[in-house]
DNA sequence: TTGTATGCGTTATCAC
DNA sequence: GTGATAACGCATACAA
């Protein structure tokens, strides 16, 4: 097994003196052309390229950095995954990505993070509780810190999310004018629930309708199966003529199970019976299948803010972000 | 902004000499109860975690394993990255997600991986060429590479697959003994298509049962649209009478795609116009409205097999595992 | 422009 | 069991 090739070799070979090679690696460093042409010549013969483990141990950045997921269940996780690590590189950076669960908790990953030295972290749609800094006694001293796609709940950690207020503003008035009534709303696991603020702002704005009778559907996870078993229980506990008008579940996944089980199992019909609006505009809810209205997020500004702050191109600061109300035949 | 605590400053601290203090966070190293006890304490108090960086340069292995991804359009990866970063985790690894594509193709990534001196790559779901590797002129010195979901193509790298053979032939068994006749195969992008070899062995089994005619439809790339838009083209172009009885597609997403657009945009009926089958066995297919049958690969021991030979606890070398048939109402 | 010394924080190996 | 020396490969500051 061939050994990578270090700057001394080069330097050897090249005749000159290791730190000279460096240079020669370095941008903008004062090194004649010649032995710059001379040393890259070299490295190229070599196969000689920097490492970057020791250059990061050295310059104390690794350009590195850790992103935090804690629920797999929903496949908008995809693209955004997509768009983070395609954004990242082409900042000269690398995730690392770090699956939070029962056997690796945050603060597994927070010490982990840390002893890699990453120059940031990213809490993709998840959080800790603000004292879990404290308690580790390293709130200084850390990574910088963004929470992405949810509030953030901790002290000086900024979020970048899509403007739940103005999202829900307009579905809700979508749903008004439509002339639904008697809305519903399905949330999911509890913890994240609230950092979306989508119920919050979907009862608010029915409120401003005189609406505040509001029946209130909770899944246990985000997934399809969850917002099955949810809007089951709820069918099979409340008589036709009691039932909502349209029901508002908090992402797409839950929707998506949610209107199979009203479909296949009640035999109900959307949206004469009961309509349906998601959150995320994932693309199976855009088939003729299901026809979800939804809401989708400014994925690709996100990423960047998130990314900008992380490059420090701007300024660390929560960013609230507008996206855009998609209808179709849902409701 | 506190700066971690090194080795020396505990030593100093605890009075001890900071070998003493490695050798209290090394296990098994030898050691007085005495002076380890008065280290930990120290180090607590001032915070104190071994810095992966350097130990990584030290001893030549960061216990990060590279996962290259080229495809995110398949909901599919989702889970399978949940289970490899769960494992890795669960073995003292971490992984770095790169993302492959047309701004940081093969060539950079591992380029890349090498100068990050990972102690391993996975290429997920894609490959590259074999000559790649000896146009780099790196071949030999590369971190040790494995191929997980797809056939390696790439000599002396090993490969963990599900066994398409098996599956295929469990498939048509399936499709034959339900009495279809005229079978049609959807692939995705060429590239990765034959390396899944579904559509070989497919043709294979049929032609057991001397049927040789099969309707072969091809998408552009693995998603819901290209697999609807496929199909599309093929209705259209082909008359009623002639058109194939069961159509499988290369997965699932496809075959979900395909299926809102046979009964939503010809009003076509599952199964009795057109049966359909997938494979991965998506979480989605199985809800009411699909019912899609499909093929289950067997995640997590996929996933066990690769982690296993990068722990250096098997021997590298490429594993087929069998997965299982999941029949539904589409056939 | 180029070479030298020193530091980054750890591990491996050897005396004591 | 403990301390000391060398090494990992690069970057920074300084001298020539």
């Amino acid at each position: 097994m061939r050994k990578r090739a270090t700057a001394k070799q080069v330097a050897e070979a090249a005749g000159v003196s290791k730190w000279t090679v460096i240079r020669a690696f370095t941008p903008g460093a004062s090194i004649t052309e010649e032995s710059k042409r001379k040393v890259l010549e070299m490295a190229a013969a070599l196969n000689y390229t920097p490492n970057l483990l020791a250059r990061s141990l050295a310059t104390n950045s690794t350009r590195q950095v850790a992103v935090f997921v804690d629920d797999f269940a929903n496949p908008q996780k995809l693209p955004f995954l997509e768009t983070l690590t395609e954004q990242l590189q082409a900042a000269g950076l690398v995730a690392m990505l770090i699956n939070i669960n029962n056997h690796f908790d945050h603060v597994n990953a927070l010490l982990h993070a840390d002893q890699r030295q990453v120059d940031a972290i990213i809490l993709f749609g998840t959080a800790f509780r603000d004292e879990t800094l404290t308690d580790l006694q390293l709130g200084h001293g850390m990574p910088p810190m963004f929470v992405l796609a949810r509030d953030s709940q901790i002290d000086g950690v900024p979020a970048v999310v899509c403007d739940a207020e103005l999202a829900l503003r307009d579905i809700v008035r979508h749903l008004y004018e439509r002339g639904y009534r008697r809305p519903g709303f399905m949330s999911g696991a509890a913890a994240l629930s609230t950092a979306l603020r989508r119920r919050q702002h979907y009862l608010e704005f029915w409120a401003q309708h005189s609406i505040q009778n509001i029946s209130l559907l909770s899944a246990d996870r985000y997934s399809a199966d969850a917002g099955a078993a949810s809007v089951r229980a709820y069918l099979a506990s409340t008589p036709a003529k009691k039932r909502v008008d349209v029901l508002m579940c908090e992402n797409d996944i839950l929707a998506l199970g949610a209107m199979d089980e009203i479909r296949g199992n009640f035999g109900l019909k959307i949206p004469e019976d009961i309509a349906i609006v998601g959150f995320d505009n994932y693309e199976l809810g855009g088939s003729y299948g299901y026809g979800l209205t939804t809401y989708e997020q400014p994925r690709e500004e996100m990423v960047r803010a998130v990314v900008s702050m992380i490059k420090g191109a701007v300024e660390p600061e929560t960013v609230t972000l507008p996206g855009r109300l998609v209808v179709r035949s849902s409701t």
